[in-house]
DNA sequence: TATTATTATGTTATACTATAACAATATAAA
DNA sequence: TTTATATTGTTATAGTATAACATAATAATA
């Protein structure tokens, strides 16, 4: 799971997921969310699954963006559930609140974590319902090393001779 | 230094300054920024006062609504440099940068913290040139601990015993 | 099943936070 | 004084997020 990144030579395990990886996670939260109750719907699915996939933190701006194109090109694949319906076409144009409160569930799931002072979300490395984490986000290419709970000092001599992040 | 908040019941230090300690802060910024050759120009005075003198963490557009208030209540005073000058008077509007530039500069001499988690600025508990730090920040009435380099797990207790936040 | 309640999503508008780009002014250096 | 540098003013706009209300889909109940 752990890779080199070609541009900052450090080491980044968050995301860096091979199209099988990214459905076992799909599958995961899904039976996750059954056991929790929750639901796990397709705007909400293809979200997820939109964070999985990209290898750096996005923005929800950025999401919002992919979600159009995707409902631009692929009018109505990809969601079994909509087929079955009588005028179930997907709108075209998404809207901030749509991604927004997408994110808040996923948040609220444990799924992903939001690292609010770059605005961006990355998927959690283990999901699970609640939990803290602090993160190393390298400020030349964004990637994002986790690290749940170990005590600052070792934070940071981890961060510089481990995984080669510059603490600033 | 600290006290309780009567909302809240937890302990902060970082901002209950009495007008002397803010006078205090305010000549120690003065003479840091002479030792370290960079120019403490009104502005900045006016705005590191007014991060001083909140009680809680200041949004940039609180300053700038605040300053605004200041140059049309007071149109001159205060400023013992501009007196001399023959057209100086002060421009009545205040737009962004105005404010930002200042809370960059302010931060770049460690005289103030960023919380970019809730975007706003607190004055620092102990300035100096570079250092870290971390904050508990009350989810209710936004006042904040700051706790420079315990360890994360001494924070957590730190937080729930002593000072009474609950860690979300 | 049909009806009602609840939850999720769509839609419009707007608030809030921050920066880019360029002009004018003030301070420091030569 | 003249020139260079740094600071502030000014205008415009980018980027992030939420409020408020309408519609649609799912779940719960009769």
């Amino acid at each position: 799971m752990s890779s080199h990144s070609p541009v900052c030579d450090h080491v980044h395990d968050v995301q860096d997921f091979t199209p099988s990886d990214v459905n076992e996670r799909l599958m995961a939260a899904k039976e996750q969310c059954r056991a929790s109750g929750a639901r796990f719907t397709p705007l909400r699915q293809q979200i997820y699954q939109l964070v999985l996939e990209a290898n750096k933190p996005v923005g929800a701006y950025d999401l919002i963006t992919q979600l159009q194109q995707m409902r631009l090109t692929e009018p109505e694949a990809k969601n079994p559930a909509s087929a079955k319906q009588k005028n179930s076409q997907t709108p075209k144009n998404v809207a901030p609140p749509t991604v927004y409160r997408s994110l808040e569930f996923l948040l609220s799931e444990g799924l992903i974590h939001q690292l609010t002072s770059i605005n961006a979300y990355v998927p959690c490395c283990h999901p699970r319902a609640q939990h803290t984490a602090a993160f190393l986000i390298c400020a030349q290419c964004q990637r994002v090393q986790e690290c749940s709970s170990l005590p600052v000092q070792e934070i940071m001599s981890f961060a510089q001779q481990d995984v080669g992040f510059m603490v600033e």
